[in-house]
This record gives C-alpha cells, structure tokens and sequence, in this order.
DNA sequence: GTCTTTTATTGAACATGTTCAAATATTTTT
DNA sequence: AAAAATATTTGAACATGTTCAATAAAAGAC
C-alpha cells in the first residue's frame, strides 16, 4: 500500500477502508464521471473533507485499486512460474490474472491512464512515486522472463523486462476500453501480439540481426526516458 | 473545418477568429490549465456564455489547432512528394512539417490525447466526429506510401495507411512530452523507428513471412475495431 | 488525571468548467 | 419599413473537485 498516511491509529485505518469501499461501490453504481465526492462521502458517512484527508483526490482512489491487485497478481504468478516455463504462458497469465481481477473496474483504468499521460502526474505510471509500483511490476515480469523457454539474444535479454512492461501498459490501455464480451478482444490482442513477438524475439539470434538489435535498445532507451526514476528511496512522505 | 456553427454571419465567424487567437495567447501565456473560460473571454472582450457558443468545450478551442494544421501539412506533403520517392524522407516530412507547426502549442496535445483516449470522446482520434480529419491524414499517409520507394509485400500494402497512421497517433503523443531540445528526442525516436520498421516491411516479401504477415493484418483489424466510423454524413448537430 | 501535541473530522467557502433563460442584434419575410 | 424569425450575446446560476480554518478526538507526556 502506498505509504503516506500510514501508522496512524488504526481506527483512521479503517475509515480510509469504509470510504475507498464507499467510492468503489458508487463508482460501480454510477461509474467514475457519474459519482461526485459528496456522493461518496455520504454513503461513507463521513464528510467531504475527510475524504481529502485520506486520498489527495478522486483519481488517487482508483490507484488504490491498482495497487492492491498488483499485489495479489504476485503471489499468484510466482506459482504459474512454477507450473510452467512457457514464455507465452506465463506473460499472458501475468495479465490475465490481474486484468480477471479488476474486470468490474474496468472503466476506472481510463480515467487513470487519462492522468498518467503526463510523466510528471504523481498518478503517471512513469512518475516518480509510481517507482515502487513499476518496479516491482517489472521485476515480476523479469522473473517470468528469467527460467523460461524465451528464445532472444543475450543483448537484448536485460531490456526485455522494461520493454514488456511498457507493452503491458498498452494492453491494460486497450483492455480498458475493450467493450467485447468477456475482453475477448484483449484476449485476442495479446495472443496475436506474442505469436508476432515471440518468432521475432528468436530472429534475434541471427547473426544479421545485430543492427536490428541495436536499434531496439536504442528505441528502448529513448522510452525510458520519460520515466522518472525515484529521487529518495528510503523515508517515505507526502509526495506533494 | 468543423462543419458546426459556420455559414452563418461573417461578423459571427470574426468573433470566433477573435475567441480563439485570444484562448492561444492565453494558453501559451499561462499554459492550459492555468487558464481559465474567464481568462479567455476577458482576453477576448466577450462574455464566457459567449465563447461557449463558439467552442462545445475548452478542450474543443485546442482541435481548431490542430485542424488548421493538418489542412497546411495536406498541400506542404503534396509537394515533397514530388520531390521525393524515398518513403522515409516523405513520412518524416510528413511528421515534422507539422509538428514543427504546432511546436509552440506541444502541451495541448496532451490534453488532446488524455481526452481522445475514450474512443467515444468526441474529441478522440477515433470518434465519429473525427472522422473526417482521421480520413483526410490516412488518405495523406497512402499518398506518400503509393508511389514510394517503400518495398513491401501487396497483401500488407492496403492496411500500410492505417497502420502508419497509428504509428502517427503514437508519435504525436510522444512529441506532445518531449521536454528535449527541439524535441530532438522524438526526431530520434521517428528516425529509429523507421529504420527497424522500413527493413522489417521488406522481409513481408519473404516467402517464409506470410504468416506474419497474417498476424499483422489481425492485430491492425483488432485496432480498427476501437474506431468509430462516421454514422451520418449530413446533417451535423450538437453531439453531446 | 490533567496538560500538550498530534491526528482526525467537519462543513462552509472557493475555483472553474458549463448551462440557461433572457436580452439584443441581425437577417428574412411580407 | 414593420414584423417575424433567427442568430448572437450576456451574466448570473449551477455542479463539482478541492481547500482550509476551526473543532473534536486520541495519544503522549508529566
């Protein structure tokens, strides 16, 4: 969980849960745009205020959310890990799983990629106080990679966790505006996507591929560049 | 342009003119959010009611922009056509004329895109709305891939405008962040691309290549699921 | 147990995008 | 040119995310 307003009583522990709950069932109800804060802070019986004390605004709320299934998608994937060494199998778990999770909210990933478009937005997956957050993400994709059957060039192998996981952000993009029945059509995105990728990633290792290659990292290292890497790792604080 | 409020009075179309050179100086004076309706309509010596008879929404006075620009890029791209057959000059050409153009105004395009992120959005890339602006910058794109050096194989050939009109969207959006020099960075990012993609267009012809190739076509079609295309031609009305 | 400091809570006030009914100006009809 | 119809303009009112000074509750110090 993010570690602002954390060790404080455990009674304020509670309340932030009766509101993010409050939020969460009036979003379902009536959907993000639909749902105004007074709404939420009635149905948690608290006051507007109070639910500024605890999330610095609407959107932080729905991170919350993300967070907590980044979580639970961990635990799970390192068993998948186990189960199997397929590259494809487990990278469409690792999505799968979490995506299964938060179906029903869908629509909130929207409005957080909708903030996110800007780097510098505290809720931007490439923020500075999202570090903790893709971090651990693309570790977790690092370990899928790490054992598994994935053919690529030993050159290009130490990007791939990165490069996966910014692919990762594109897929959560299309799967929250997929309407299809069940996501079918994310489902379909990313399979068709890793059948493209997969054979290409092994073309890798073809001597003529070097420049190819190259040319990889070096588009690799022009995207990370908008990342914002964490300035100071270890007191947490209000990121204003 | 938007064929909405338009053949009415000349003076009407002169307030307009005056409503949004007024929004621009303000945008690039104070940036967009820190301009407010008021700003603008005190700037542009009319009431607030006033500019929103003008402009549906804030975020609308940025698409007049961006409308403009693309009529300019359309007769500039004709003439390096003729200049050029390499696929690469055109379509770099094609990119930068316009953002060039557009370079004073990049943090619009941000706002622009957190809004077109929702397909329905009617300010999105993909709406129904936009779908003649959308038309026009594909139909530009297969004008410089027709008569180009660009080897390719025919079966990708049709789907090559829509395809690199997306790269484009892509592009744009990176563009819109590029805090670098001259936005040195995205020139980077458009000229690597291209080097991996334009090669890479060359395997297709490949006799091994087909089913790629295959695959690239249902990840294109997948993506062209998530546009809206233009339901009724004539008649143009509020869209709310 | 009382005093002090910190944490939690409140609701009214604020900022700003947007709407709307009414007023004014312009064009069209007769 | 008067009347009718239509287009333009106005500013006050509205909705809603957010802030803030004041208050209450809890925890800590003694």
């Amino acid at each position: 969980m993010i570690p602002a307003t954390s060790k404080k009583t455990a009674k304020a522990q509670k309340t932030k849960e009766v509101i993010l709950k409050a939020a969460l069932e009036q979003f379902r109800k009536k959907g993000y745009g639909g749902t105004t804060m007074r709404d939420i802070a009635k149905q948690a019986d608290v006051s507007v205020g109070n639910a500024y004390y605890y999330f610095q605004s609407k959107e932080e709320m729905i991170l919350e959310v993300f967070v907590r299934s980044q979580r639970d998608a961990e635990t799970r994937n390192r068993e998948t890990c186990r189960q199997t060494r397929s590259f494809k199998a487990r990278f469409s778990d690792l999505q799968f799983h979490r995506l299964d999770l938060l179906s029903e909210h869908r629509e909130l990933f929207v409005v957080l990629t909708q903030a996110g478009i800007h780097p510098a937005h505290p809720l931007s997956p490439f923020s500075a106080e999202m570090a903790f957050l893709r971090n651990e993400a693309t570790a977790l994709i690092g370990e899928a990679v790490e054992s598994s059957d994935l053919k690529v060039t030993s050159s290009l192998r130490p990007y791939l966790p990165r490069l996966l996981w910014l692919f990762n952000l594109a897929i959560i993009l299309f799967w929250s505006l997929d309407g299809s029945r069940e996501q079918k059509n994310t489902r379909r995105l990313v399979e068709l996507s890793l059948n493209l990728m997969v054979p290409l990633f092994g073309l890798t290792l073809l001597p003529l591929a070097g420049i190819f290659n190259r040319r990889v990292i070096e588009i690799h290292d022009l995207l990370s560049s908008m990342i914002r890497e964490n300035p100071a790792p270890p007191t947490h604080r209000k990121t204003k």
